[in-house]
DNA sequence: CCATAAAATCCCATGCTATCCCAATTTAGA
DNA sequence: TCTAAATTGGGATAGCATGGGATTTTATGG
């Protein structure tokens, strides 16, 4: 299963094209299509990240779900496969950010890949640091990082 | 699974090198990925580290019901994923600190290693000497339960 | 159906940085 | 005290990000 660490940026060139951090390819090796899929987020000005086969996946998970999802999460999550874009890894590992989506988060000269884990996102460097600021505020003052640890980790 | 004990403090070469203890290298062994993942503490001017395992199993957990649209999630990934750090063993065990995360601990040219049983921590080694002698007084004014979730919960 | 222009893709060259490799030194154990 | 293991240091190497040109594909008009 693929997991994405830590937050890189990386230039986008005239051609709009940005190297995927090695490690997130390194990742995504073991798939069949070599490249990633990204559509602009709900709640950020950022672009949401990961391979192939976690679509499908999240198309399975659809089917035979959708009535655990409320209506509104429903429409967003079809809209979501409207809204993709399937970007390949050219012979340097690098993708062609089309521009009406990198408009979306705002990427002019430099992209940020942020892991999340299971996913990735894609932000302009700037407005992730901001948001990573006031994230990171919001988890020092509740006590969220327990209840995490807890329940998964704190064997 | 690793059992990380006992406290070792080695020196930072001018690349940002530092030995990790051999006990703790050992413990790591029989894990896929031979180096360690650390990301800057909440609480804290330390790192948190421990095995890529144990961050896959965290991502696992998380990742149970694709929740693209929960804000303590977003909070979460924003501040462990995209903080974390894969730092690979060289043929030495040594692994490479990055500037910004030994900034956060206050790491220059020799860094503290803690065990913590499931995880350990990196600290300057001065400013975990003034911690240990704060963290010894609590518990002698009483305040044991608070020391005793806090070491529960890895922070 | 062909010709041309535009755009996307591929291919190779470069500088930088992280990694590897080997040697020296220190520490720990017998 | 002697030996083995662990830590420390520095030069060499390989991998990655990046840039620009060449080639193929796609769109457009005749």
């Amino acid at each position: 299963m693929s997991l994405f660490l830590s937050t890189y940026v990386n230039k986008v060139d005239k051609k709009g094209r940005v190297s995927v951090p090695s490690l997130f390819r390194a990742a995504l090796e073991t798939q069949k299509f070599q490249g990633i899929v990204v559509f602009r987020s709900y709640k950020h000005p950022a672009l949401e990240a990961f391979g192939l086969d976690r679509m499908a996946q999240l198309s399975q998970s659809l089917d035979k779900n959708f009535n655990l999802f409320s209506d509104t999460q429903d429409d967003l999550a079809a809209s979501i496969f409207a809204d993709a874009q399937q970007l390949g890894f050219d012979g340097e590992g690098r993708i062609t950010l089309p521009d009406d989506i990198a408009a979306h988060a705002g990427i002019t000269e430099s992209a940020c890949f942020v892991g999340r884990g299971a996913t990735f996102q894609i932000w302009a460097p700037d407005t992730f640091k901001q948001h990573q600021t006031a994230a990171r505020a919001r988890v020092q003052q509740g006590n969220v990082s327990i209840a995490l640890h807890a329940s998964e980790v704190g064997q």
